[in-house]
DNA sequence: ACCTGAACACCGTTCAAGT
DNA sequence: ACCTGAACACCGTTCAAGT
């Protein structure tokens, strides 16, 4: 059986994405380097290609996790109620999540995570969309909600969350003298587009 | 006087500063190295550190152009008419400009180029959200335009442009199924806010 | 004052060689 | 099959030395 010793580490990939996690979050992406992980999984700096096809699709297996985790906090949002107030209350959640995990939301929209081949992150992010998707759709079948482009509305959404988010992790925000707190404005700009 | 062959370059900041600005358009903000562009300036990878702390502070000279250029296209919208409607057209000015602009805009939000120290590009982004607050004050001494704080509305308006343009950019708009142009798009959601 | 050359520490990636 | 060691090409940055 193989032991920590042995040239075979057991499960080496998981390791390297455990140290990326950590590492991503000590240093943010900018400062990531594959070379580190490789160290702090305690093997040498070509192992990693035995697992991944390159630091990017290490990064592509992070961003995977992360937009499985956001998904995860949009959908805890307790449903019932007054539909529109649960999208707003999603954009809140979502604006939130990622200002709470600034370094992987910076990584699961970084430019090369979704690259042609990567489906994986691509169907995780679909599924984080698909959470304000379903939202919606509940909203219109309950009749509190009338839009003539489901697809479109979310879309809209969308960009309101994530316009937020970026801007505030950036310090855009407070740049620009606004001091609204990040969630309380998405929040306000879904709530007057949903009017 | 100084010659091309001197070790006098001249005025080897404006020669780095337009490399720089090929070189980001050529390869993107994550191709883009100082040694190329001192290679293409002709000049040795040390030379740049004569004139910019570092290539941050280089690339934060090439963010506060971008910057002007933004500020630009979005004063070139023609006021007069409905205020509300000038406040859709900028956004669609600006959603353009950055789609247009991509490896740029890029820059102008990455992640460290507005550190503590950097004014001239705060100041320059500052700008640019003015041309957007201007607009938001014309629209309400017009009457056209009911609000109760207008700081708080050209950040809200802000985030949707800064989304919209964000995700068109990174192709997460065309992942999730979203066939609405970006700028079309960003136009309905800031027509919708406001309402 | 402004630039070069060499140096340093660090990358990402490849590949023959070991176990 | 999985990992190491060495190598390669490339960075960002510093600094003594040249003009």
């Amino acid at each position: 059986m193989p032991s920590r010793d042995s040239y075979h580490h057991g499960d080496l990939r998981r390791a390297l994405t455990d140290a990326a996690l950590v590492l991503v979050r000590e240093r943010g992406p900018k400062g990531f380097s594959l070379t580190e992980v490789a160290r702090r999984a305690g093997v040498s700096a070509a192992a990693p290609y035995r697992h991944f096809a390159d630091k990017a699709d290490l990064l592509a297996t992070v961003a995977t996790l992360g937009f499985r985790q956001l998904t995860a906090a949009l959908n805890a949002v307790p449903a019932g109620g007054d539909g529109r107030q649960r999208l707003v209350e999603m954009g809140r959640q979502y604006v939130r999540w990622a200002l709470d995990h600034a370094d992987f939301y910076l990584v699961m929209f970084g430019a090369d995570t979704k690259q042609s081949d990567r489906t994986e992150v691509v169907r995780a992010a679909e599924d984080a969309f698909r959470a304000l998707l379903d939202a919606i759709s509940v909203a219109v079948s309950s009749g509190v909600l009338k839009v003539d482009d489901q697809h479109e509305l979310a879309g809209s959404l969308w960009s309101v969350v994530h316009g937020t988010a970026t801007l505030a992790i950036g310090r855009d925000l407070r740049h620009a003298g606004i001091t609204t707190p990040a969630e309380d404005l998405a929040a306000l700009t879904i709530a007057a587009v949903l009017r």
